[in-house]
DNA sequence: AACTAGAGCAACCGCCAGAGG
DNA sequence: ACCTCTGGCGGTTGCTCTAGT
């Protein structure tokens, strides 16, 4: 009745691998392949669990892996494909040739998780937190800290918080917001073609890895399907995956009359570190004071039922080849609008567009999100 | 020089789907 | 058909190193 235990786990070695179990496994390897991962330690004489030893291979010992740190180019890869396909890990490492599910992992975790927050983006959504909140708006209502809106209260809470004004945690939002929006608007040096086509290369390649196993369900559609219409099908379509999602939710109807025609390049932004320099936050007060004397051309945040209804068909719309620049700047520029004047009219602002949004979609707004 | 906190990373844990007996 | 294991995966832990005080 079913199989023998591959190893008596109580008996064998566990923790840092030495230098002679590496070698023994190494010849092992090399000599016999990989085959039973059950029979490699009994055979290569070692006292490891096969399953240590798999990892260890796979995570160490393959001849083809880089053990250099990655660079801005697999940064970016990395950022995208974490924002098409969530967190599997696996599957980026695929396309990553040299690098493993553990070492992107934890380059992840421990890199770029704090550099997008930094940087006023919420690393669960990819979105940036004002967006967020507009997407979200009623604060009253928060689910908790475990889901993704939890998640980016966390990192609002450990980016903003310790800012400037020390007297309120969410006065500190719009200055970090105002980063991010600035840094959108203002590439560095902006290659329009170079994030776009990186990230149709990146998903083309994640099709081809996929066509033949599991049919993916990005989180980033699970979003959309939760604050959009419902008009989306539930699975990633071709036509979905060969498109990198937009930033549109909501906001984008008039977006041609203030998008800037450049797309948003990882790298550079990436490199790009928030909060720095007095002249960043002489540019954040520059484009603030743009986008507020500009503001007064556009459209509100929610600018009735009819005009929402025509946004949220055009945001769940993922032909898009890249990251749309301008629903950001419009949702940037709400909050610009809100930030420039007190605490209450920012906390007004956001209430009043929770109620606008609930009175136009409260079949969605109703409903709990869970996710 | 000693201590502490944080970062980085290797390894483990626990779960799941599929396969073997 | 059922039970158990394997292989694979994502999440987490804990050790080591380094920078700051």
């Amino acid at each position: 009745m079913g199989r023998p235990p591959c190893c008596d786990k109580s008996n064998v070695k566990r923790g840092i691998w030495t230098a002679a179990e590496d070698a023994k496994l190494l010849a092992y390897i090399s000599k016999h392949g990989v085959g039973n991962w059950t029979l490699v330690p009994k055979k290569a004489g070692l006292n490891r669990c096969g399953k240590s030893c798999r990892l260890r291979w796979t995570n160490y010992l393959r001849p083809d892996l880089i053990h250099d740190s990655f660079t801005p180019q697999e940064e970016e890869h990395i950022i995208n494909l974490h924002e098409a396909i969530g967190s599997r890990w696996s599957l980026i490492a695929k396309l990553l040739p040299g690098r493993t599910d553990n070492d992107v992992k934890n380059y992840w975790n421990t890199k770029l998780k704090k550099k997008l927050s930094k940087m006023g983006i919420d690393p669960v959504t990819h979105k940036p937190f004002s967006q967020i909140l507009s997407d979200y708006g009623n604060i009253s209502s928060l689910p908790s800290i475990d889901n993704q809106f939890g998640s980016f209260l966390k990192n609002l809470n450990n980016t903003f918080v310790p800012k400037s004004e020390p007297s309120s945690g969410i006065t500190g939002l719009p200055l970090g917001v105002n980063t991010y929006s600035n840094m959108m608007m203002n590439p560095i040096g902006s290659d329009n073609s170079t994030a776009s086509t990186l990230s149709l290369g990146i998903v083309a390649q994640f099709q081809e890895i996929n066509q033949d196993s599991v049919q993916v369900q990005p989180h980033f559609l699970n979003e959309v399907a939760s604050s959009c219409s419902s008009s989306s099908p539930p699975h990633a379509t071709d036509h979905q995956l060969s498109s990198q999602p937009t930033y549109l939710c909501q906001q984008s109807h008039h977006e041609a009359q203030i998008t800037p025609s450049s797309s948003f390049n990882w790298s550079e932004f990436l490199l790009h570190e928030p909060f720095s320099s007095a002249d960043e936050l002489k540019q954040e007060q520059d484009f603030h004071g743009t986008m507020m004397s500009s503001s007064s051309a556009l459209p509100t945040l929610a600018g009735g039922s009819e005009h929402n209804l025509k946004a949220t068909t055009q945001a769940c719309d993922f032909g898009s080849s890249a990251i749309n620049i301008g629903g950001q700047r419009n949702n940037n520029l709400a909050h610009d609008q809100a930030s420039s004047s007190s605490m209450t009219s920012f906390v007004d602002t956001i209430l009043g567009q929770d109620s606008e949004m609930q009175a136009a979609f409260p079949e969605l707004l109703d409903a709990s999100f869970d996710y």
